[in-house]
DNA sequence: TTAATTTCTTGATTCAAATCAATGTGCAGG
DNA sequence: CCTGCACATTGATTTGAATCAAGAAATTAA
């Protein structure tokens, strides 16, 4: 017997017991998303938060300028989506888009309240998951601003290098937030045969 | 009688008891720090949460060369410190400095965790405010990236004008993550007079 | 298999911001 | 008041990534 993605992403995470898990898997319903297709987009009203079970997406902002910079990827056994536009059914300011063919859980408004009342491991759960975003989200901003294209590369290849194999180098170049040209000079220079 | 700058933010974001309010308060200690006085460095396991009665503070990243980058900067009436480190008790990877004489009110873990237990309504509070937070640093993430120096300064001096006024330029500088010499061309650029 | 399209690499050029360097300005202390 | 220091401005130069422009490779379709 297999330990469900998600029970295996929580309890790697806090102390959580089977029989809550029982109570939560039946307020996801299953979703796919085509290679390319778009979850949501900005100024759209986020209704579900997703558990990715197969797949890669990117979240991305568009300046007013139209440029974008991809600010994740998250791939399987990782949760994706936009926390306040779910939350306060406020419009978001990102955009989501799936980088294949992906399979989710997702969760809607009401059933995602229930489970913050009567889970209450899952709520701390969740918070705890929150924290470590924010802590990730400081340190690529620092990171993005104050290291050079090799660098970040070389963070990257440290970090997840089967997103190098995985992803086509455009978007790996979005999520650098360089130029594909750029990047591809940055692997010749950091390429050891 | 005044309301209290805490229970006048905690209000602005949700439904929230004096009731509530007195059990919140006597959980915190007042502290003051100096000018320039670091609060917590990178590596340090960060004792407190910080909500700010009165100065002003910046979190700062240190990247592997040593060059330094704002991440953000807080004034009066907005919390600070860092949340991931404080829950976990795990070393920081921020660093946190008192821009001018500083108060604050200063809450430990496990006062905070009384709070959360306790004071149902403050844990939902602070819940909302981590969706705020998270949206806002994606948003700057992607600003930064996408946004040239005299971008990045307009929206700053559509948002925060007062901050120009009250720090020297190269704080601002460093929050913008461009030089002072940058920046005060870009000031020019930019003045109507 | 070839053809067509997409993706990646490489080179030449441009451009914007960093750096380097000097000067100017304003404030604090003697 | 002048002196000294911190901060800000301005100009000259360098630098590194973006852009522009071909090609080469790889993938997909025919």
């Amino acid at each position: 017997m297999e330990t469900h993605p998600l029970l295996k992403e929580i309890q790697a995470r806090h102390e959580f017991s089977e029989a809550d898990f029982e109570k939560l898997l039946p307020l996801f319903e299953e979703r796919c998303y085509k290679k390319n297709e778009m979850v949501f987009k900005s100024g759209d009203v986020v209704k579900y938060v997703f558990f990715i079970l197969q797949g890669c997406f990117r979240q991305f902002y568009i300046n007013a300028n139209g440029i974008e910079r991809t600010i994740y990827i998250m791939e399987e056994g990782r949760w994706t989506g936009e926390s306040l536009s779910f939350m306060n059914e406020v419009p978001a300011n990102m955009n989501l888009q799936a980088l294949e063919d992906c399979k989710v859980l997702a969760m809607t408004k009401p059933k995602w309240e229930y489970a913050i009342r009567n889970i209450p491991e899952y709520a701390i759960y969740h918070m705890k998951n929150h924290h470590r975003m924010i802590a990730w989200l400081k340190e690529q901003l620092g990171a993005a601003v104050t290291e050079k294209p090799d660098e970040l590369y070389r963070r990257l290849l440290k970090e997840r290098p089967h997103l190098l194999q995985r992803l086509p180098q455009y978007e790996i170049a979005k999520y650098l937030g360089i130029t594909p040209e750029t990047l591809s000079r940055v692997r010749k220079r950091n390429t050891r045969i």
